[in-house]
DNA sequence: ACTGAAATAGCGTAGCA
DNA sequence: TGCTACGCTATTTCAGT
């Protein structure tokens, strides 16, 4: 018998998505939207829980309210004659708190980092001492964020 | 008297860093954890939401586990001798629910677009049938993600 | 998957340091 | 502001069917 389950039916579908629109939504208002009773919705859940389908649940905050201002994405070219670069910057992306994702991309480039910031001059520090401090960094390109047309939107459960 | 507050001291940060990493902790456990009365907590927490720092609870689904294994980066330059380019593109983007994410950047390119899809099949399909349909959509550069080096970091509130 | 009972948590109010 | 304390309501959890 597997340890994690993969099939999900319509139900348990329906129930990742209003979740996570509204991951404060109380288990019986949740059943009756479901249309099943509490107890089966709870069960349901749990089971997505357990299966790592839900990994969580998190507030949602406003970036602006919060002092965030600036969003930029970064281009990042490593030198590969360094060794151990990947490692090294990946280590570091981890414990940079304005890094809020930074993934390994095939094409032009090595590393898209996007990174959350007060302003510029708090993006010129952040450039400066944590990205073009570490070694075997050879080139970046930033691009800064004029316009957020469409932000963090549900992953498409339905 | 102003409608909304924009002062937060450092125990409602405490409160917004709990609360994103834990959007279902119950009032109670909250209290205890900042070392205030679940009653102050509670008034706190209510003008958070009310001043807009919070936006709304989500969970956070495993995007691998519903099937979206593929996470793409696209580069996308309109053609701006078309009219009104901009505005379809935005409302085309945001109907798309393989659009996760959607900014128009200062730099070499228009727009920066994050999607999910199950794999390269459906992406050639999202490519074809949504980006490259739209009027105006000059040239695209695709990225695809080899590893997610960072996922979706909470926001620095402290 | 449902029902029903017991345990918990949340919410509003009042009064006080 | 924050705290305690109360009662009330809603919700979760755990039986058994």
């Amino acid at each position: 018998m597997a340890v994690g389950m993969t099939e999900i039916d319509k139900t348990d579908r329906k129930i990742l998505s209003i979740l996570q629109g509204d991951g404060r939504i109380a288990n019986v208002e949740l059943a009756e939207r479901i249309g099943l009773s509490p107890t089966s919705v709870g069960e349901r859940l749990k089971r997505l829980q357990r299966d790592g389908f839900v990994e969580g649940y998190g507030a949602r905050l406003n970036p602006h309210r919060l002092g965030l201002g600036l969003l930029v994405f970064v281009e990042v070219l490593l030198d590969k004659t360094t060794p151990d670069v990947f490692e090294k910057f990946a280590r570091a992306v981890q414990t940079a708190p304005e890094v809020l994702e930074c993934h390994m991309v095939a094409g032009g480039f090595d590393y898209l980092v996007k990174a959350r910031v007060a302003n510029m001059t708090a993006y010129r520090r952040f450039l400066g001492e944590t990205l073009l401090a570490l070694p075997g960094v050879r080139e970046t390109r930033t691009y800064a964020v004029m316009e957020e047309v469409k932000r963090d939107a549900p992953l498409p459960v339905g």
